[in-house]
DNA sequence: GAGACGTGGTT
DNA sequence: TAACCAAGTCT
């Protein structure tokens, strides 16, 4: 009969490896050092929620020379932000990193509240980042749970309730192994395990620290675990959108609303995004249509945009709010993703086409 | 509880 | 290619 790991020999093998194989993170202090700045931990976390290291590295280095200080990040302008968060994705999240930091400098003193519940309260931080600060910037004893952990918990006691309902058992669970001491490292510790060897796919189990405390181990297929229920498929749209050039070398952008998809972000005129989009332009012009459209996946559906380019006059004035946007300039404009892609074609029909 | 909410990399 | 996945939060 196999004993299982005690709570406590986990919490000791895990930080033993950590202490070795921790990975170097430019949001992390150095080895043996103390010094935690909770404003970077705290927007290295806000970058993390479902975004990878990778993608998140050049943001972070960016906003970090940009805005030091939560206080230099309060002062900053809405639209700054949000082109600066560009390309990043999920924007609520920079909606919300400029409300929580105005109300850090303006109800805090510019000091992070260092409990969980103080955390808690501010604009875009829920239960991980508020745990995932207080641990690991202030030192506090908490349960620090993401998707990482929850994989990582589910294997170690082979929890096989499918997800979503076996969060409280997978909760509870890290609770008990979760140390009184060293709570930000074990945190830190649990997460880069689950993303360098407890892996969704293929877990490199033969090295991991854990798998004499591990009862998924123990089974035929580890990486069963956790049980999840099938996501449905996405559905399919269509949209069109429209590039308006003047000769001058300016295009037309607007602001998205500011809630809703690509909520606040800057963005070309473009139709809605359904089965049977309006087709309708914008204003009377000579449109050419870009033959491929621009293929983009969003989170619940997939898009395939028509880009429509029109050259007209310098003094013309499309319909609605919007500004010219000087065309050299075009990477300030902080375009998501998708607007990016279609200018991008739209530019190369408008050079093909040049009169 | 379930759906909205981006993007890019991997399998 | 399509599906899956990433340090989640909000409604």
């Amino acid at each position: 009969m196999h004993v299982e790991g005690t709570p406590q020999k986990i919490a000791e093998d895990l930080l033993a490896h950590y202490d070795v194989h921790a990975r170097r993170l430019p949001w992390r202090a150095p080895p043996g050092s103390n010094a935690t700045d909770p404003y970077r931990v705290w927007l290295s976390e806000i970058m993390l929620q479902q975004t990878t290291v990778a993608a998140v590295a050049p943001y972070f280095a960016k906003f970090t020379a940009r805005w030091p200080t939560v206080q230099a990040l309060a002062a900053a302008e809405d639209a700054d932000i949000m082109a600066a968060w560009a390309g990043l994705g999920y924007y609520a999240r920079a909606r919300n990193l400029l409300a929580c930091a105005r109300a850090v400098a303006q109800q805090h003193d510019g000091i992070f509240p260092g409990d969980e519940d103080g955390l808690r309260a501010l604009p875009g931080v829920g239960a991980y980042t508020a745990a995932a600060v207080a641990a690991i910037a202030f030192g506090r004893r908490a349960v620090v749970v993401d998707a990482n952990v929850e994989r990582v918990v589910a294997r170690l006691f082979a929890i096989d309730t499918p997800l979503p309902a076996a969060r409280p058992a997978i909760r509870a669970a890290a609770d008990r192994i979760t140390p009184d001491v060293r709570a930000g490292d074990f945190a830190q510790a649990m997460m880069d395990l689950g993303a360098t060897i407890c892996t969704p796919r293929n877990p490199a189990c033969g090295i991991c620290p854990l798998r004499q405390d591990c009862a998924a181990f123990r089974t035929a297929d580890p990486a069963a675990f956790p049980v999840k229920v099938a996501k449905k498929a996405k559905p399919h749209r269509l949209g069109h959108g429209w590039w308006i050039e003047r000769p001058d070398g300016h295009v037309w952008l607007i602001r998205r609303p500011a809630k809703g998809l690509l909520g606040g972000m800057r963005a070309l005129p473009s139709s809605d995004w359904s089965d049977a989009p309006t087709a309708a332009p914008p204003m009377a012009a000579e449109w050419k249509t870009v033959s491929q459209p621009v293929g983009h996946v969003f989170t619940h559906f997939s898009l395939a945009l028509t880009v429509h380019v029109a050259h007209v006059a310098n003094e013309s004035i499309p319909p609605g709010e919007g500004e010219w946007w000087p065309l050299a300039r075009l990477e300030e404009a902080g375009l998501p993703t998708l607007f990016r892609r279609a200018a991008d074609v739209a530019m190369k029909e408008s050079e093909t086409h040049a009169p």
